[in-house]
This record gives C-alpha cells, sequence and structure tokens, in this order.
DNA sequence: AACAGCGTGTACCATTTGCTACATATTGCA
DNA sequence: TGCAATATGTAGCAAATGGTACACGCTGTT
C-alpha cells in the first residue's frame, strides 16, 4: 500500500522539532547550573549530549537557541512556582515571610541567581535576555498576587510587586554576601 | 642584545603608580557605563587613552586590574552615597521612600546595574567580584544605617538590611521590567 | 660619554568561540 | 533497489581576547 505518512518537509521537519524539544531541557538545566556566561555551545552541546554542529543545525544561530530557552525557563518557573506553596492567601507582611521560605528553595535559588544574570544583560545587551527578564519578572509577580490579600481598593498589582521586590531584594543581599 | 623587559622592580616605582591611578578613574567610569562583560582590555586602554599592553605593564593582569578597579569603585561610591541625601535620620517606611529617590539619581543608578552584573559573577566565578560585592553591599547599608531610626533594644543592622533589601529589590524589578 | 634599566610601540601568539564547508551516513519513498 | 532529502560527523575558519617577545628611545647616574 502507498501512503504519505509524512508531510511535505519543508525546513521545520519533525524530527528537528522534536529534538530542539529533547535538547532544551537538559540546556535549561545547564543554564540554571553554570550560568550564561558559561553557555557557549560546545559546553550546552555537552550537556545535551549532541554537537555544537547539531545545535546550530535545530536552531538557528546561538540567539534562537537562548531565545528558545529563556522562553522556556519562564514557563518552568511559573509551573514550579505555581505547583509549590499551595498556602492559604496572606498580607503582604505574612506572606513575605512565608514565601521568602520557598525562594530559598534549592529548586527556586538557582532561578533567583539566573535570573540577576538575564537581568543585567538585558539591561547591557537588550533581547532575547530583556524579554526574558519581564516574562520571570511577571511570573514572579503572579506567583506572589495569587496568594496576596489586599485592602479593598488597593491596587492588587502594585502590592505584588512591593512584596516581590523584598523577596528579590533579600535574595540579592543574600547572594551578594553569602559568596 | 637586548634583555627580556621585566614588571616594575620590587616596590613599584613611582611613574607606575602615578600613572595606575590615572588610568584607574577612566576605567571605573567605563565599568559603570559599559558595564564587565565589555571590558576586554583593548577597550579599557581605549576608555583609559593608553594600550592594552600598557595596561599589562602597569598592572600584573586583567584580574589585577579588576581587582583594583572594583576596590575603588566600592570607594567611589561609599563617598558619593556619603556626600549626597543629608537628610534627617527616619524611621524605615519613610527612610525607604525617601532614599529611593536617591537610588534613581544618575549618579548612583549605575552603581545598581553595575551592582547586580558583580554580585552574579561573584557567585559564579568568585574573585575578585565576590570581594567587591560585599563591598558595596556595606557601603549601601551604612548608608542606610547611618539615616535609620530604629527602635530601642532593636537591630540596627538587621533594619538597615531590610531597608536596603527593599531599595535593592525595587531597582531589581524597574531594572528587569523597564529595558 | 657610557651604560643600566625604565617606559612604550609593534607585532605577534595561543585559546576560545560562533559559525560554516564539505563529506558521509541514514531514511523515506517510488 | 535506488534516488532524493534529511541528519550528523570532521575539520576548519575568522574574529576576539588575554598575554608575550622584541625592539628601541629616554633618563638618571657614574
Amino acid at each position: 500500500m502507498y501512503q504519505v505518512v509524512q508531510a511535505p518537509m519543508t525546513h521545520e521537519s519533525s524530527k528537528v522539532e522534536q529534538r530542539k524539544n529533547e535538547v532544551l531541557e537538559p540546556i535549561c538545566d545547564f543554564l540554571l547550573d553554570r550560568g550564561i556566561d558559561s553557555a557557549n555551545l560546545r559546553a550546552l552541546a555537552g550537556a545535551a549530549g549532541t554537537s555544537n554542529r547539531m545545535l546550530l543545525y535545530y536552531f538557528a544561530d546561538k540567539d534562537d537557541l537562548l531565545t528558545q530557552a529563556l522562553h522556556r525557563l519562564g514557563q518552568r518557573l511559573a509551573e514550579r512556582l505555581a505547583s509549590r506553596t499551595p498556602s492559604q492567601p496572606a498580607r503582604s507582611d505574612e506572606l513575605i515571610d512565608r514565601l521568602w521560605t520557598s525562594v530559598q528553595e534549592p529548586a527556586v535559588w538557582p532561578y533567583m541567581i539566573l535570573f540577576l544574570e538575564i537581568i543585567a544583560r538585558g539591561w547591557r545587551v537588550g533581547e532575547p535576555f530583556s524579554s526574558a527578564s519581564r516574562a520571570i519578572t511577571n511570573a514572579f509577580i503572579d506567583w506572589v498576587s495569587s496568594r496576596l490579600l489586599v485592602e479593598p481598593g488597593a491596587d492588587r498589582h502594585v502590592a505584588a510587586r512591593e512584596v516581590l521586590a523584598v523577596l528579590d531584594g533579600r535574595a540579592l543581599i543574600r547572594i551578594a554576601t553569602s559568596s
């Protein structure tokens, strides 16, 4: 029998799409573990069990690769935060103390470090880091916001931002003084 | 035959010491303006009106140069903060709002950005960035502390840290969402 | 004047790094 | 089977970058 099983392969063949997905996960892990400064193509390829040659086959260039990795990291953070700390809503002061312990968890802490790098780079060089900065910040703000009990008439978003500021600031100072 | 010229002798000749001083100022300016990622020897030399060859004549290596530049930046920040905002002492809440406007000043803001880069790098690669992180953090804490009115029996240092956390956190979020 | 050593320019080297050229293996399909 | 398209390896290039080798003028001391 003759059957067309596969759609015509233009440039995004399914194999490539699949490999991109498989490869992005360990790359995200690498970024969290080693930071953006260490993220050269050969190191990333090593972490993903492939070669720099293949990374540039799957992705247009390094920028494209980083863009997609950072985007995925934003998603991962959002999921990780959503699944964690199923606590009751609370007002700012108490929420800060409660979320502060969550922020320090081993699963979240690497995001704080990587976050710093991405923000700084975003300020200096722009994309794709500035977009990632905003995405990650918004993930955090949503996380805070969903658990924040605000006074009637108060701006929930502004309040969440201020709570996040305290958490981020504590993290920043802790990182600065403990390394 | 020509002998290989060695680095300046045991006790640094005065010329080299003088040039080091002259050269460090524009280098600090460069770091504030362009960040550490852009700080390669040729760019730094360009900013200082000399050559990479001479920078490595004045300083042992790039690490030595950065160490001294970061140290000087810590001093500059401390002086700049001390000479600014000669306001009355205040309690945390009011002090935060008052110092927040100071932090946003054009003379201080670049330090916040560079601060981020240095902290992130300090976490990843250690010296000389981790020392600089601590120095700059302490400069900020002292700055806050000297203007902070605490309740009797409260820990002034802890309170100042928390105030700084809010300022740093606000700065972080602002940088993340405005770039 | 002569000479030792400092100060500086020119040119280079070795490594890293993003990326590419070319060849080859593999696979889907007629 | 055999051909075209896809997938992957090998090897390299060109640019950037930290650092070095060597040449040579200058200055103070003797």
